[in-house]
DNA sequence: ACCCTTAAATCGAACGTTCGTTACAATTCT
DNA sequence: AGAATTGTAACGAACGTTCGATTTAAGGGT
């Protein structure tokens, strides 16, 4: 095992067991024997626990970065709009582990939430509000809106979707062969409201 | 302090302790502390460290038990709505720490999830989506609405504006006083939709 | 090709601390 | 008197970190 394979083993590995127990619920013992590396790894590559803690939240949050991909030059609010739901919906396919940083550090931040995930969200909402401006600026939308409360709806509704699994996966089918119908769904509400 | 005093000073302290740590991340000696109490009487009165967990868990979702409240013989569907995202607020606002545990299960179950949590944002759901059944069949909401989609829909909308505050205070006004505001707000955006 | 040196990588044991729990004597309250 | 509550001490277990020894890899000199 070279030098970045067992770096990149440890991360892996604290991944899945941050996310499944916390910083406080997995002992380093625990996370070096189930990675395959001696314990004294942790301290060597990361100075430690905490260390090895922020580099996950880095990896985790660095998705984040290349949000502007929705960003297509010519296209409609209403577009970017659902290229930003498929943009969450593909994000949180591609790694389920975010949404328990995600989730953890906004309502238990470590000191790492300002350099971190503040930063991280901050950049998708004022992404989505510009998106939200715009299309009031055209008159698409209603003019009455409040920019980021309009986007905090908007990203609440399909972020819960994922973060209710747990407690409503004997009412729907959480299942990935759903998510264009949910996306369709999504839209049609956010956008038409549900009164018919 | 007579017997209900201490454990009550117990479950309020432990409450704010591991909301804003986790359980893992608060030691019996210093939840005594804080409570003024002898570190005995954990075990004496809860069985354990655990077994106070477990009683913060049920004292939090308890609350879930009077949904009921919302249901108002001669309301209309809409009027549920928002009675429904009032009493939600109302409860964010009342207790700022159940966000947290909310989501901690939600994402990191423990054993109690299936017992406590589980049970009552399951009550709650079902009662939603009663209520947008109503709706539909009284033609008063589109047909194509997938209820529990929908029910989750609304639901992120406002939890989700709560969940955010850490992220948002620099973008946005959390206060209470805009509490009214933001309900007519949502209540226009998941009835009528953003389109002007 | 071979040995030697050097530095980095890896290991497992050991350190001191803290953990949750329990036992017990002392104290306070009713 | 009897029950509730206290503080303290002790327990074994687990914690995160550190340290010295060992292994590995690479290269230079011969």
């Amino acid at each position: 095992m070279d030098k970045n394979e067992l770096r990149n083993k440890l991360i892996s590995t604290a991944t899945h067991l941050f996310a499944e127990r916390g910083l406080n619920g997995v002992s380093i013992r625990e996370l070096s024997k189930a990675a395959g590396v001696s314990i004294s790894m942790i301290s060597y590559y990361f100075g430690g626990k905490e260390g090895l803690y922020s580099s996950v939240l880095q990896d985790q949050f660095s998705s984040f970065e290349h949000i502007e991909e929705i960003h297509k030059a010519d296209s409609e609010a209403l577009d970017k709009i659902e290229a930003y739901i498929r943009w969450i919906i593909v994000r949180h396919r591609n790694n389920p582990y975010l949404l328990r940083f995600y989730t953890s550090e906004l309502t238990n931040p470590t000191q790492y939430f300002s350099l971190i995930v503040q930063p991280a969200i901050g950049k998708v909402i004022q992404l989505l509000v510009q998106i939200i401006e715009d299309g009031i600026a055209r008159k698409k939308f209603r003019k009455d809106l409040n920019p980021v409360d309009t986007v905090l709806a908007m990203a609440g509704m399909v972020n819960y979707y994922f973060l209710s699994t747990l407690a409503t996966q004997e009412l729907i089918n959480h299942s990935p062969d759903r998510d264009e119908e949910l996306i369709r769904h999504y839209m049609d509400i956010f956008t038409k409201g549900i009164l018919s």
